[in-house]
DNA sequence: GTGATTTTGACAACCATTATCAATAAGCGT
DNA sequence: ACGCTTATTGATAATGGTTGTCAAAATCAC
């Protein structure tokens, strides 16, 4: 049976807050600072949980962490994400949605979804890492 | 300076006589099966210097795992892989990367990287689960 | 060949994630 | 409302992939 616990509420809503995607340890650290003593394995569980069900979406970073963003249902989007501070701007792509159409068709393909997100530095982040930093993508 | 090494030559070569992707652990097990004493972390590095040169391609599995593959075209390019029998086919998609670019920047954003990879399913598979499944995505 | 320097590789360190398991608490039947 | 059953929690250990360390070995310029 499922039970309703405070903890897999709290993790909902702390993704609902979130713009964009985050991980669970950020997740986690998120709670913590607004007083939630949630465990982190519970953070975990939570989400594999809201992923499972669907409403919640995961996906691999670069680096090979796993980012959760709350499932939204308000149509498709994509993002891009900051990838030293976090910092997330949904973007529309109709432009990309007809192309990976369009080269789905081309081969055949059905049934197509796609993962499109760009992972940069935040204007901000680049002022700051200006001072000798040499990002490497 | 870079220099030339036989374990870099035994790398790069593994990874050509390999069809599709593989584990940095993989491809270390098979290499020393081939009798080459080649350490992890060099496989881990000469990889890495792969993808970085653009030589190499490398993707992260479900499951965390960074993938490689040989790439076949020097150049930049995305993947449209089959969600049921793992196909993949390499694309172009200059104009993708032209909106990454564009995108990126009206933000600000600065070494802009992006990850755009098409599911779908196959023609093949198209057929075989025309059959009444329903996939998810 | 000699020497400066890069590269290697065994191993430790790291980090995200998952498993463990006793303690806790949710929800059902009463 | 109470107790009981059992899912859930959470501190911690374990896991597994990847990266850092650093002495030893190999490479290239000369």
């Amino acid at each position: 049976m499922k039970r309703n616990t405070w903890q897999r509420e709290a993790v909902r809503e702390a993704l609902d807050d979130t713009e964009g995607f985050i991980s669970a340890q950020a997740l986690h650290g998120a709670l913590h600072q607004t007083g939630s003593p949630i465990g982190l394995a519970t953070v975990y569980r939570a989400l594999g949980d809201l992923a499972a069900n669907g409403e919640a979406d995961s996906l691999q970073s670069p680096d090979g962490e796993a980012l959760y963003r709350a499932c939204s249902t308000t149509g498709h989007h994509h993002h891009l994400i900051c990838r030293n501070c976090g910092l997330t701007v949904e973007i529309a792509a109709d432009e990309v949605e007809a192309w990976a159409k369009r080269v789905a068709a081309d081969h055949g393909f059905t049934a197509a979804a796609h993962v499109v997100d760009v992972f940069g530095l935040c204007a901000n982040c680049t002022k700051l890492l200006a001072a000798g930093e040499q990002p490497l993508a």
